[in-house]
DNA sequence: TGAAAATTACCGACCGGTTGGTATGTTTTC
DNA sequence: GAAAACATACCAACCGGTCGGTAATTTTCA
């Protein structure tokens, strides 16, 4: 899936003081997640991990046999928080199938606010740089990004079915389309137009979506 | 911008073989255009990138001062070739400006084959894993990303004008925004969903641009 | 014109710092 | 008291970058 705000505001302090037994590897889940946001796969160390998590390097290969693991397993993590953030959202509210995609796609819009690194998908960011060496790490991203997109399905295929909208790919195909448009607006926010130009595109997202179902007659390709 | 065939099937012999002199560089420029391609910025060393051009460390360091000083030049090779390939593709040959911009996108759609190495973008790739380590490297993908958006403009505002759609985001836009979706596009491939997830996304632009053409009534939002 | 001079292109060994990973010891908890 | 949860010290490989040197090419100027 892709994007959301500090997976949680955890107080991760800096040295190894007192913890709760077992926080170690929810620290460094955590200081995973935030650290590839911002500097990418590659470029976060395991130390760096260990260091922004307060906890040493034979803690973190005592609960990670490599760091591919520890990238499935942050990966796995991202999943779970972005999926309640999604869960408890707002948007699930109306009894309209058309107006809760639209809500979904306006509670995305919302979050776009701040640096790329406050917005942008860890999913996303990593299986750019590691679907090529790392097989694993490409499947658990690949299921976390079709995973959320899996969740707009039952929506898009109810309003679809309600306005006799009908579309090559389906409601699969256009909830996996609303997470490319995603995607590529973090791309274009790091290439230096900031939240502004992801917020344009989600913006055209919209727009396409009102446009495909007030006018269910001007169908596909 | 993004995407492009393979950027000249040069000779590129294994060895230092006999080469017109000044070849190295341009051998190392399109060494690093297909390694990145394949596996990322960092995962590509300037050893690999010496290697697979046929020249000595030596010689990199010769004609470049570092790597990020090789992924600039990379970056504005891309935006030559690239440039080149749209300038000389046919969809500039309708009259209806319309008809020119959904030229470009089924001329996009139709690179979409093999394996993402083969259709991604390069700047793409390379800004999402530099952005925050090197401002240089990050502005020279940003300038070719949103220098190819531009070439669209002009026939997306004729468009617009002609058929009286307007739009918050203008036509630049809407330029930025078929960016976006192409960008997304390939994340999705790389995440799993090989060509065929990204040629339904751009599916859905066609769409889009479409249904925003022949409705111009329901506008924004 | 032609050879000396200067510049460019290129080579490959080497270096220092970094990184993922290991081996082993100590503390904490059940 | 045993096992899980840590910490410390260490290592081998790797990687970007440096350096001294050589060959080819171009420029200079008598």
């Amino acid at each position: 899936m892709s994007e959301s705000p500090a997976p949680k505001p955890a107080p991760e302090p800096a040295g190894p003081a007192k913890r709760r037994r077992g926080a170690a590897r929810a620290a460094m889940l955590d200081a995973t997640l935030r650290r590839v946001r911002r500097d990418g796969w590659a470029a976060t160390t395991v130390e760096a991990v260990c260091a922004a998590a307060g906890v040493s390097k034979g803690a973190f290969f005592h609960h990670f046999p490599s760091k591919e693991a520890l990238g499935v397993a942050a990966a796995e993590r991202w999943s779970q928080v972005t999926g309640d953030l999604f869960a408890q959202a707002p948007y699930h509210a109306p009894a309209d199938p058309l107006a809760r995609v639209l809500g979904y796609v306006a509670f995305r819009r919302r979050l776009l606010r701040g640096a790329p690194p406050d917005f942008t998908c860890f999913v996303g960011t990593v299986v750019q740089e590691a679907h090529a060496a790392s097989p694993a790490l490409r499947a658990a991203c690949g299921r976390s990004i079709f995973g959320h997109a899996a969740t707009l399905e039952a929506d898009l295929a109810e309003a679809m079915a309600a306005r006799g909208v009908d579309l090559p790919g389906g409601a699969a195909g256009l909830a996996r389309h609303t997470q490319a448009v995603l995607q590529g607006a973090f791309i274009l926010a790091k290439a230096g137009g900031g939240a502004a130009a992801a917020a344009e595109s989600v913006d055209h997202l919209s727009r396409y979506l009102r446009l495909l179902f007030d006018a269910p007659e001007r169908g596909g390709p």
